[in-house]
RNA sequence: GGGCGAUUAGCUCAGUUGGUUAGAGCGCUUCCUUGACAUGGAAGAGGUCACAGAUUCGAGUUCUGUAUCGCCCACCA
């Protein structure tokens, strides 16, 4: 075996036979129950991120692990078209050659659009396989594919046969930047340092009479068309039925009355602005005023704003001001803190404007969607994340699902130019369906991604096709996202689930948190502040990238990460190889042989030592542990009962039991304890498989735990998941708590003398005795079995097992729960020293028995807590009592002399 | 403005239904090139669990309040 564990090119080489033995494909009739996790399709434009990589990672260990278990387990893969992203990346490299997208036209940019997938629509698809991600790529999926356009225009047509969807003019959120509109989910609300600012409008007919306005948006005062108080606001009774002089643009404009109003805020007066702002738009259409739009798509003021024409928005807001205050109109301006809403894509502040777009009505959607989550057949985990759920669905907003840009499914309506009808179908019809003219044509704008992503359940499963993968995967079983996409994405396929299959789209819904960097802050790449996954692979490798992310990653809680934490990984890799190394040394050069490829594994007929049983034990529990934290997506628990299993116990102590046993002369001996490290040994592999699936795949083959060959069928990929030993099996092995407890205590007698040298600063290469005095005859013959790796562990010269000994001169001392043991030292020690070491040890017992002694003295705890609570205080005082009364023993027997 | 999360060792964090002596990794101290592994081993030091109350025989854990930090949501100009 290589001593040298090089993990890159050991992970290229398994990935590659994966997947040219199709081993993460499934058909769905190859029994087992099924089980289906569909990805959160990354954006064709993306990179890997640290967010995607702890997301992938925590899906490929639930889709091991099923896979491993038997189930019929698929994963389906697949990239989102991003309309906005993917159209603006094509659209710098147009302009890179000094052209537009009109300059080629809606066909040729989508072509062009297309060619760009081709080059580069691969990339994070790439990364996903660098990391060791088992997904089933024959199913992979595009937004774009013909199967998933086609379910989106099914779906549109049913909604919009069915009421849902319609079209109307209202305020959206408009990207000046991207040219389009957007839902109120891609307008993030940033908060900013703005200003307040007081404008005075003069009051028609009185040159001295003004009203003071307050507004955030001084340019949208060109699309003013009245101002409005409260009804009920007796300052300005007298403003009713005045007229006021719009400044600047001198337009005439009305004084209204309307609740919204609130007489504390500002000035109590509030221009009306239909067009630029949602409020003013609900008034403009309670009384009645016609919206006057100002401003154009790109930001820039339109022919309605005047003199302004053809500024930027905000040069027009500087302009506006400096006009303003040389007519003396301005009355203050105060500091404001407000939220602004930016463009998801770009970053550009969003503009509240008036526009023709398509809506979906979610209400109704949202009813049964709602339902299944309160009735837990949908479940959040962490269960907080139900609330966050459910308050967005119970007050949900139209959908605004228009697009004003190219890339993307074109929305499926039509309208004929004769007569004047609208309908809606799949397919590129010809002739209208009302009139049969043929004078048609198609609605320009396309419709938002998410209208694709909210069928990924089913669409990527055949919908609205019919077949047996859908009936058989459907729902599927475990959603793992990140908090952000819960409104986006989450809540959109649950409404979906229900609207087109009329049930769940999956039955849990696991919530990670967010990967940030050691100062908090999210890692993005605008930021600057990320830390690159394919680069902590290649420094790392995949396995250490995923085990560590795994590693310190709690259930739901974000994570702070930095280049550091991967040596985590890194390292309990090499632990493991070296542990390999160590196995297959004993028969590549001490001649031994194991007794089968994985050892034996069942222990009936075998004479078991103390050690063997209590790896065995530690070993089912680790089984148990590992599984039924995945089961609860406590991922880090099940790392971290791995990590304490193979390196604490099976190589600390477990390893160095075996090199006493392998250097002795027992033949039997040693045939046993190699059968049982394979065991361990392999079975481990296996437990680690799905957080580290690289090493443990090139180990399982190294060791020859897959037999002769490489086979497909012996691969770990394909090999089952280990059950635990139960207590049944365990006791026919002889395998009690006693001998386990045993084997610990004398665990801890290694330990007390490990202490005793260094408290005396023996060096490890100075050889000394030990002499261990039993508490009893029995334990002193089950020591006396184990001395030998009891010698070696405390690097003793000779030991001396003996329950009568009585130690004739000043020696170093501790006690643990098997008895006491001595280092004799001669001449080194003084008795006063040795006496105040013990002194000191036997008032820390005594702190601690006081404690457990007045628990007990107190009668309100023996009555009323839990007898196991007093059974155990009772234990631990036996206990506490009977090593002080060794210490106090040792003690005795110093003074003495 | 509303909601949520965090506050535990020098650092980063675990601690699931209240009940042993509050744990890990890193860092730190001392020692060790012992034939698996220095990406290692052995032994240590280090914590009034943010603060104040309450419930309880018993609180890091439950409740209330306070403080600090962070996140999400929100049409008051």
């Amino acid at each position: 075996m290589e001593k040298h564990y090089d993990a890159r090119s050991i992970e290229k080489k398994w990935y590659e036979l994966w997947q040219k033995h199709n081993l993460f494909h499934s058909e769905c009739t190859d029994g087992g129950e099924p089980y289906c996790i569909v990805i959160p399709p990354p954006n064709v434009t993306g990179i890997l991120h640290m967010g995607h990589a702890l997301n992938n990672v925590i899906q490929d260990i639930l889709i091991r692990l099923r896979r491993m278990q038997g189930r019929n387990a698929i994963w389906i893969p697949g990239t989102d078209h991003a309309g906005i992203a993917t159209q603006n990346v094509v659209e710098r490299a147009l302009k890179g050659e000094g052209k537009s997208r009109e300059d080629l036209g809606r066909a040729a940019f989508i072509e062009r659009v297309w060619a760009w997938r081709e080059e580069y629509g691969n990339t994070i698809i790439n990364q996903l396989k660098c990391l060791g991600a088992s997904c089933d790529w024959q199913r992979e999926r595009f937004t774009m594919d013909k199967g998933l356009s086609d379910a989106v225009a099914e779906v549109f047509v049913r909604l919009y046969d069915k009421g849902l969807i319609h079209r109307g003019n209202y305020i959206v959120n408009w990207c000046p930047r991207c040219h389009t509109a957007l839902s109120d989910e891609e307008s993030e609300h940033v908060e900013e340092n703005g200003k307040l600012y007081y404008l005075k409008y003069p009051v028609a007919g009185d040159d001295k009479r003004f009203i003071v306005v307050a507004t955030t948006r001084p340019e949208t005062l060109l699309g003013d068309v009245a101002v409005a108080v409260n009804p009920r606001d007796e300052r300005f009774k007298d403003l009713k039925g005045a007229k006021i002089i719009l400044p600047v643009l001198g337009r005439e404009i009305v004084v209204i009355e309307d609740d919204f109003v609130s007489p504390e805020f500002g000035t109590g007066i509030v221009k009306v602005t239909p067009a630029h702002d949602p409020n003013d738009f609900a008034m403009g259409l309670r009384h009645n005023l016609a919206p006057i739009n100002v401003m154009n798509g790109d930001g820039t003021m339109n022919e309605a704003a005047g003199p302004y024409k053809g500024l930027d928005r905000f040069e027009c807001r500087k302009r506006i001001m400096v006009d303003l205050k040389e007519a003396g109109l301005v009355e203050k301006i105060e500091d404001h803190k407000h939220a602004v809403g930016h463009c998801y894509r770009c970053n550009t502040a969003v503009e509240p404007r008036l526009s023709r777009q398509w809506f979906v009505r979610m209400k109704p959607l949202a009813e049964p969607a709602i339902k299944a989550v309160k009735e837990g057949r949908i479940q959040f985990i962490p269960a907080r994340w139900t609330k966050v759920y459910l308050e967005w669905m119970e007050n949900i907003r139209d959908w605004c699902i228009s697009r004003q840009i190219w890339w993307g499914h074109r929305i499926p309506v039509f309208y004929c130019k004769t007569c004047g009808a609208e309908w809606s179908e799949k397919g590129t019809p010809e002739k209208c369906k009302k009139c049969g003219s043929a004078s048609i044509y198609q609605d320009e704008d396309v419709l938002d991604t998410w209208f694709s992503s909210w069928l990924w359940p089913f669409s990527t499963l055949g919908w609205p096709e019919k077949n047996d993968d859908l009936k058989f995967y459907y729902p599927t079983n475990d959603l793992v996202t990140a908090s952000e996409i819960i409104f986006f994405w989450v809540a959109r396929m649950i409404m979906a689930g229900f609207e087109f299959m009329g049930d769940v789209p999956f039955r849990k819904v696991y919530i990670h948190g967010t990967v940030r960097d050691d100062s908090g802050l999210k890692m993005s790449k605008s930021l600057g502040n990320s830390i690159d996954p394919l680069s902590i692979i290649e420094e790392f490798s995949a396995d250490a990238l995923r085990f560590s992310l795994i590693m310190i990653t709690a259930t739901g809680q974000d994570v702070y990460l930095s280049n550091d934490k991967f040596e985590i990984g890194r390292n309990f890799g090499t632990k493991l190889w070296n542990a390999a190394r160590f196995m297959t040394m004993q028969e590549e050069n001490g001649g031994m042989r194991r007794s089968a490829n994985r050892g034996v594994s069942d222990f009936s007929a075998v004479q078991l030592s103390p050690d063997d049983k209590h790896i065995i034990m530690r070993l089912a529990d680790a089984i148990a542990a590992v599984t039924d934290n995945i089961d609860k997506y406590r991922f880090n628990d099940a790392a971290h009962a791995l990590y304490e299993f193979m390196w604490h116990q099976f190589c600390d102590w477990y390893v160095e039991y075996a090199k006493d046993v392998f250097g002795g002369g027992d033949e039997a001996a040693k045939q046993r304890t190699l059968d049982i490290m394979h065991h361990v040994f392999s079975t481990s592999l296996l437990l680690l498989h799905p957080i580290m699936p690289f090493i443990t795949e090139e180990l399982w083959h190294v060791m020859g735990y897959a037999g002769a060959g490489d086979g497909v069928e012996n691969m770990i990929i394909k090999t089952r998941w280990p059950e635990p030993a139960g207590t049944a099996v365990l006791e026919r092995w002889g395998i009690t708590k006693d001998i386990v407890d045993y084997v610990d205590s004398k665990h801890e007698i290694i330990r007390v003398g490990r202490t005793l040298r260094s408290d005396y600063g023996v060096l490890p290469s100075k050889k000394v005795d030990y002499l261990i005095k039993p508490d009893s005859e029995k334990t002193a013959e089950l020591l006396k079995v184990d001395s030998g790796m009891i010698k070696a562990l405390l690097r003793a010269e000779n030991i001396t097992i003996d329950p009568k000994l009585v130690p004739e001169k000043v020696m170093p001392s501790g006690v643990g729960k098997l008895g006491a043991i001595y280092m004799p030292l001669a001449g080194l020690i003084d008795v006063e020293s040795e006496k105040k070491r013990l002194l000191d040890q036997i008032a820390r017992l005594k702190e601690d028995l006081g404690r457990v002694t007045n628990k007990l003295a107190n009668m309100d705890f023996v009555n009323k807590a839990k007898k196991e609570a007093v059974d155990h205080q009772r234990a631990r005082k036996e206990e506490l009592l009977e090593k002080t009364k060794k210490m106090e023993k040792l003690l005795e027997t110093l003074s003495c002399m």
